[in-house]
Parts: structure tokens; C-alpha cells; sequence
DNA sequence: GTCTATACGCGGATAGAC
DNA sequence: GTCTATCCGCGTATAGAC
């Protein structure tokens, strides 16, 4: 064949990641196959060779997607369980992430087309978000607030997302940082957004 | 004119119920001026008579979905404001309101579309919102607070739309629904989902 | 105010050259 | 594996009849 054995594999790769970024920005079913390819350099046919058809493409690319989402929540190397939560807030519910969505979270960007997507994308996406939680579980956060705190950070993100004042945004996504942190301490409610305060 | 004085008042009302319905269900970008419109039993030109353009006509169409929305929030007759909130969170975070997308909130159904619309649209959504928020704080949930409990909502309906099995769904509304709970009563975490308990 | 007819572009998808 | 060319349907929007 005219092309190196892996250069189908990193094609893919490649296409799934640019075009992943441009869906997160612009959306997915608004945005044509011709777009998609061209942000990675090809053109239309280079996705039917890949995945088939345009909702295929876009079950892999949740699959991918949600596979780089579940890193934003791993521990890094020698951090505790209060420390990473308290690094993934800051990083999640921040205004980079809400003015950057093509670098970021696939929930919050894409969640909406997901849930007018056929079953076999829906059982994806709860897939990866089980697994999630089934993680969050393993480094101490009972499932009931991992699904919690998954739910508290979409939705403040998207929130944020849709307004139109940055002020705002910031009042939204302080408000879920402090409420979270709160929870995730075990402590009652406090009338003002508390500092790092490791448990005693 | 052939037509009575107030019919061009009832017909856009009409337009705005039923094409807001479809909207949440199916989309709004991803549905045709011509679907919008039969659903009302019109055609396409009804929706340039009335509104001008589309995009125009999703930014009235917001401005009067979030008028609902914000009734949702509203007490009743004779409601305390925590009875309020116990049947304000039963009702949203319930598999209903999961399955039925078109005739419920128009937070999780279309916050999406908005983030990705004009500045115009995203300022109508900015102030729906705070007006939401200034109506829960009069009734007793600091502004903070409010804003965290409609982050949740619509997060967690969201993901449990976005989902293909119902199990899981009614895991992470109960979810939602015990965190919301714990923290307007001001109560530390407790392991499992508490039972209806007026504070003391 | 509403309908029909129409203009014109962009959508997804396929065929065949290389 | 990728590109170019092409088919056909649906998208938004407008013009003119009633």
C-alpha cells in the first residue's frame, strides 16, 4: 500500500482529536462533515473510509472525547484525594474552561446532542461516566456524591457558558466550587466561600 | 383586515408554546423553519410575518420558555418555602421530566444551543436567571446557594437524558435530589438518602 | 396574516480516479 | 487512504397571490 501501516491509526487519531476540539466549540450536528475533515486537513471522503457514516464518527468521537474527560478527574503523582479534588475544582469550574471549550470537558459542550443521540451513544456515555464514578468511588467519594459532584460541574459550566457577562459567570461558578467543597468536607453550610482548609 | 384585532397576539402565542415544545425536544438548530411551523399547523412564511428571521425567533422563544421556568420555582398557596423546595426538587429531578423533555425546563433541553448563540440571545438567559435567583433569595436561599441548586438541576437532568437506561437515571436524580437536601437544611453528609425531615 | 412557489446554499453520502 | 465530482434532499429566506 502506498501509505505506512500506522498511518491509518494515526489518521484517526488525529481526526478524532481536531475534530473532537471543533465540536466542543461549535457543536456537532451543526457543523458538516467538510468542516470536520478540513480542520484536520482532509476532505469528506477520509470520514467514510474511517468510521462510515456521521453518526458512527460520532459515537468514536464520544468515546475518545469522555476518555480524556476521565483523566481530568485522575489523581496525579503524589496528591492526595482532598488535593485532587481540590486542583479538579479550580481547573474545571474556572473561567478558562468556560471561554475554552474546544480544549475542554466533553459534558458540558456536547451532553445536549448526546441526549438526541441514538442508544448505542447514550450507552457510551453512561459507560464512561459509571466508570467515573466507579473511580471517584475507589479514592474515597461514595457514588452518590461523585454522581453529585459530575452533575454540580456540568451544569455550572454550562451555565456559565451560556451567559453573556463575565461577572456572572464567575458569581455561577464560585457559587459550585464553594458548594462542593463544602460537601466533599463533610461540613454545614458557611455564609461566605471558605479558604483551602484540609479536614483536621 | 381579514383577520380579528388580537389574532396576530394569539397566533404568536401559539407559535411559542408549540415550537418551543419542539425545540426541546428535538433541537432548535437542528430543526427546520418548516417543522417549527407545522407544528402549529402554519407554514414557513407565518414564522418571517411575526418574527423576522430564525434567530430572532429563538430569542423570543427563550425569553418565554424561562418564563415558565421560573414559574416551576414559584410557591403556591399556603407553601413554606421548605415545602417549596422538597416538591420543586421531586418534581424536576424526576424520570418524568427526564422522558419529557418537550414539556418541561428549557434549561437542560437547550442551554447548549444558547452558549453557541448570539450575545443578544445569551443576555435574555443571563437575566431570566438572575431574576430566578433574586426570587429564591427573597424566599430564603442566599444567592450562592441558588445558583448551585439550578446548576444541579439542570446538570443532573441533563446527564440523566443523555443516558439509555432508566436504572442509572433514578440513580443520579436520587443523587441530586439527597445533596440538594442535605444542603438547604444545612445538614452534614449522611451516608444514605434521608427521608422527608423538617429542620427542627 | 398566511400560503405557494421558488431561489440558492449547504447538508450527508457515493463513485471512480490515483 | 484520500481526493474530486456529483447526486439529491433539506436548510433559510424572499416574492407575490389571496
Amino acid at each position: 500500500m502506498r501509505y505506512s501501516p500506522d498511518h491509518k491509526e494515526k489518521t484517526r487519531h488525529k481526526l478524532l482529536e481536531v475534530s473532537g476540539a471543533l465540536s466542543k466549540k461549535q457543536g456537532f450536528a451543526t457543523t458538516g462533515v467538510d468542516r470536520l475533515m478540513a480542520a484536520a486537513g482532509l476532505t469528506s471522503g477520509a470520514l467514510y473510509s474511517h468510521f462510515g457514516s456521521k453518526s458512527a464518527f460520532f459515537q468514536a468521537l464520544i468515546r475518545h472525547e469522555l476518555e480524556r474527560s476521565r483523566k481530568l478527574f485522575q489523581p496525579q503523582e503524589g496528591e492526595t484525594g482532598a488535593q485532587r479534588m481540590e486542583r479538579s475544582l479550580a481547573d474545571y469550574l474556572s473561567l478558562a474552561h468556560a471561554h475554552n471549550a474546544e480544549s475542554g470537558c466533553a459534558l458540558p459542550a456536547l451532553s445536549g446532542e448526546i441526549a438526541r443521540a441514538e442508544p448505542e451513544v447514550r450507552r457510551t456515555y453512561r459507560c464512561a461516566l459509571q466508570e467515573m464514578v466507579g473511580m471517584l468511588s475507589e479514592q474515597g467519594t461514595p457514588p452518590a456524591e461523585a454522581w453529585a459532584v459530575i452533575a454540580q460541574c456540568m451544569g455550572a459550566l454550562l451555565m456559565a457558558r451560556a451567559m453573556d457577562d463575565d461577572a456572572v459567570r464567575e458569581e455561577v461558578l464560585a457559587a459550585s466550587r464553594d458548594q462542593l467543597r463544602r460537601m466533599l468536607s463533610d461540613e454545614p453550610a458557611a455564609p461566605t466561600e471558605s479558604k483551602k482548609k484540609p479536614r483536621p
